[in-house]
DNA sequence: GTGCTAATATATCAAACAGATATATCAAAC
DNA sequence: GTTTGATATATCTGTTTGATATATTAGCAC
């Protein structure tokens, strides 16, 4: 019935480790996370208050003069929430790639509008390549730091995907060439 | 402001080769498509009004007997919105991976739940790539076929992906061991 | 031929999510 | 001083998902 709300496991993931307003969620979900899962205002705020009520967070008002600011902190119950999540092996997995539409219907068409589809992502995942890698540089140097060990993982996924993403743009643009 | 229906798109791409029914678009999606793009009776159906009413597609009853039965049809002018699209190079490409997003927060329990994370995906991952070298090989025989190589193409695509993701995982497994 | 099950076929609903927008404050550049 | 960009909260519309409801039909067992 009600579908596990998944945006509240990265909010919990994220406050375990330190107090944040939406705002800061917000930020660390664009940062690093969002290359395998998205955050929006409109679905952290209502989770937020939401969590409020159950009690999974408490928050904290830490506003400085004129300008509102609420802080939240994860609470004993919301660890367990957390934990429990962790802990349970199913796990959805989904790709949404538009670019793979466009070419499954590139029959449709010329070769040459696949043909620039193709080089269009190429050139993306190229770019995006880039900044993890640069992440990753950073990152192997403390390896040790049990946060970092994880979020290194994440990075080199993206790494390996992006790469073998790349030698299929080279075979494919080859096929239909 | 108004979000482009990307079901619209999916579902003319189906239509340019073959009248359908709604069930049929659903069974097409998740079949060959689903891989990259998915596809719910809760979006189909009412984007098939939608979509008449815009004169993309016109329906025919094609009922026997009892059991109502609607075709769709693709008009001129849903093939030039359908061919605007494959033209358009913007296309928006996603990862929603859950088990990404729980490694990330794996500092927080044992590695052991980490690693039983990794291994559930890697399980997962081998069966979907299974099946998709099964595709691969039906298809590489009918490549001549215009429509079979583009299909073709989102395959190995999946293929070189997953195999780059197997790959990831034993090195994974390596680091948090 | 009767009853069961799975597949076919339509459709709607609640909840989750994305993206845009609204509102207002604050810091820093110019 | 004022303009710009970052901070911060929050809501709204539209899209999508997943579940559910309803009913028919085909195949199979008995």
């Amino acid at each position: 019935m009600a579908r596990e709300r998944k945006i509240d496991m990265v909010i919990l993931g994220l406050l375990s480790h330190e107090d944040l307003t939406g705002y800061d969620i917000k930020k660390r979900i664009d940062g690093a996370i969002s290359f395998f899962w998205k955050g929006s205002f409109g679905n952290i705020y209502p989770a937020l208050k939401d969590m409020e009520d159950q009690e999974l967070i408490t928050k904290k008002d830490v506003s400085s003069s004129g300008r509102e600011k609420i802080a939240y902190h994860i609470t004993r119950r919301g660890k367990k929430v957390l934990s429990g999540w962790l802990k349970d092996e199913q796990a959805i997995n989904e790709l949404r790639y538009e670019t793979l539409l466009k070419l499954f219907f590139g029959g449709v068409q010329d070769k040459k509008v696949s043909l620039n589809n193709i080089e269009v992502f190429e050139k993306q995942v190229r770019d995006d390549l880039e900044l993890l890698k640069e992440y990753a540089k950073t990152l192997k140097s403390s390896l040790d730091d049990e946060d970092h060990l994880y979020f290194y993982l994440t990075v080199t996924f993206g790494i390996d995907s992006y790469e073998a993403y790349l030698k299929w743009c080279a075979k494919a643009k080859k096929l239909l060439a």
